[in-house]
DNA sequence: CTGAAAGCGCTAACAG
DNA sequence: CTGTTAGCGCTTTCAG
């Protein structure tokens, strides 16, 4: 197809940009990054030969020069979660307004790669650093610190930030759900969640609960945690399962709305009275909720909000504007959908 | 808190690692990265030194010096779309083996982002680049053609790729999946779909989709299209009218699983025969359908493995082994689930 | 096995 | 408004 010899392609620079539009490379650079005055012909030559030429500006020469480096690293533990989309967001949302980009790194919720992951990420010297939970090994926080690098820890504020933190504090989720559920009067409460060394914000939120149950006087009935395959599935399947083995539950807390659906789904086929005879409710407020024959109780952890607010720290710190660590918590709104909230008996 | 009266700190360079240990920084330079021979004992002084100091080298500067970075880029128009999260998978997968790793880029879907995206991108020289799609501006390919980057297009190989392509047929797929509802002696066909302009996958896989159709002597009985909001409830709104609208169809066609769950959950709650008075089919073989009351039918486009194809040529092009461009097409496979295979009348 | 010198492509800082 | 001169922190290359 490609019939011209091909000359061993040497990659393009600013000098290649100078050369073809006769000015000096300064003030090429200046051009292409609108700094300075240049006058309007000038501009205009170089601009001309930049596209021309389609040249795109080496960000990492540039980077090195300037030691700035517009870019954010955002550190989540998985993609396929609904929830860290939802925040990526609302960074996203706020970073699109300054020159600012993010990045995102994903770990799979596995400390080693955690690890890897932020000694990558800082190498790049980011402008600044996101990164889900406030739990991390003694190598990150210390990576972290040393960085010189503004930090927010996201979603969780329980615990000991290295930096900055925005999120719900997750013990007091839990409790709040607890206690919306004594107060409609449900005594049979199970609850089905994800394993959770993994995922420690389900764990403090399941503290949390258990926390709130014990000083009413009341214990979890029954409970059970899954990993892998499809939440809404496992919903379905573990609902069914808890059901069989505690047949006096009034009520399931699930760690999260997707297999919350499924474990509504699952009582809907079997025509069980929901809330009358068995109480559901979620967990996050994903919009998945909306499409479900009734709606799930849940609560929404202001996830895009969360992402909104870290984004804005990162970019007040980049700035200059900010110069302390900020600590916002977020608070957490309690949907009572249709499966929560009981008849008056 | 900190009483220490800080130091105006001086980022930590080779050179602070290399007076720590006592050896020249080439040699740190070399024991950090593996290189070349180094006495065992000089590579513990140095990492000892290394770690004591919490050094993370700059990436800037060692790509600079060796115009070697070990990103790919990923640019693709949605998180929260299920899909893309699931080829990111499969890229993940096959670049762990290797020393690059996967950038993502996020375009909303739009032509302008998409440009920005890519513009940024290549701006920091990275090994390779994967994008969602085939359908791009004139500057887009402009930048791409310049680059002299491998660059791997994917999720459709309709069209006249840049470089490499890694995918299903969309039109193909829609063909496909007609004829199987033809098959089943379905007659009356309606579609509901996401807005075309945005999508061009999905406008392919419609007209495929409507092409085998009318080879049939058929043509979509009714159609719509959304934009925005929760695909499930979309799903189940949509439905409902389209039912109203037009009483007498016998299957719709969804552009995804999503608002093909909604639509099927809609029609559970109504208690119509599926698939007897009205079949239906998605589009992408989520694990979502395992965990509805019946399994939607759907159409597995290989993302996983599109994913992995498209990383494997990266990699063999980053590393030389390979030094044209590739072809690969996906078979997309239809899964009948419980919603398409018709009872014998 | 180890080190010294020269630059990667750009921008800061200064001089016209 | 435009150009010149030094690096940014590493790695390449070549000498020990």
């Amino acid at each position: 197809m490609n019939e011209r010899p091909i000359p061993p392609r040497r990659p393009m620079t600013l000098r290649d940009v100078s050369e073809a539009s006769g000015v000096s490379e300064m003030t090429v650079s200046r051009v292409l990054r609108n700094r300075g005055d240049v006058s309007a012909a000038t501009r205009e030559r170089v601009l001309a030969a930049a596209k021309e030429l389609g040249y795109v500006p080496n960000k990492i020469a540039g980077a090195l020069a300037s030691s700035r480096v517009n870019l954010v690293a955002v550190v989540i533990p998985s993609l396929s979660n609904m929830v860290f989309p939802d925040v990526l967001g609302g960074i996203t949302e706020v970073l699109d307004e300054t020159h600012l980009q993010p990045v995102v790194g994903v770990t799979n919720y596995s400390p080693e790669r955690e690890e890897k992951v932020i000694y990558e990420m800082l190498s790049w010297r980011p402008s600044g650093l996101i990164i889900a939970g406030i739990e991390h090994t003694d190598a990150c926080r210390k990576m972290l610190a040393a960085a010189d690098v503004p930090v927010v820890e996201i979603m969780d504020v329980d615990g000991d930030p290295v930096d900055s933190v925005v999120g719900i504090s997750q013990r007091r989720a839990g409790r709040m759900m607890a206690e919306a559920i004594i107060k409609q009067g449900f005594e049979r409460i199970g609850f089905l969640g994800t394993q959770m060394p993994l995922d420690h914000r389900a764990r403090k939120r399941f503290e949390g609960f258990t926390d709130a149950l014990a000083r009413a006087g009341l214990e979890v009935a029954d409970q059970e945690f899954y990993s892998g395959g499809s939440s809404l599935q496992k919903g379905r399947l573990m609902t069914e399962e808890m059901l069989t083995r505690t047949e006096d539950l009034d009520f399931i807390y699930y760690s999260n709305d997707m297999i919350g659906a499924g474990g509504l789904l699952y009582c809907m086929e079997q025509e069980i009275d929901i809330p009358g005879r068995l109480g559901l409710a979620g967990f996050n407020g994903t919009e998945l909720l909306d499409g479900l024959p009734r709606h799930l109780a849940t609560m929404d952890a202001g996830r895009a909000e969360t992402g909104r607010e870290a984004a804005r720290i990162i970019a007040a710190r980049a700035d200059g504007a900010l110069t302390e660590s900020r600590r916002i918590e977020i608070e957490p709104r309690i949907d009572y959908g249709d499966t929560l909230r009981r008849y008056k008996p």
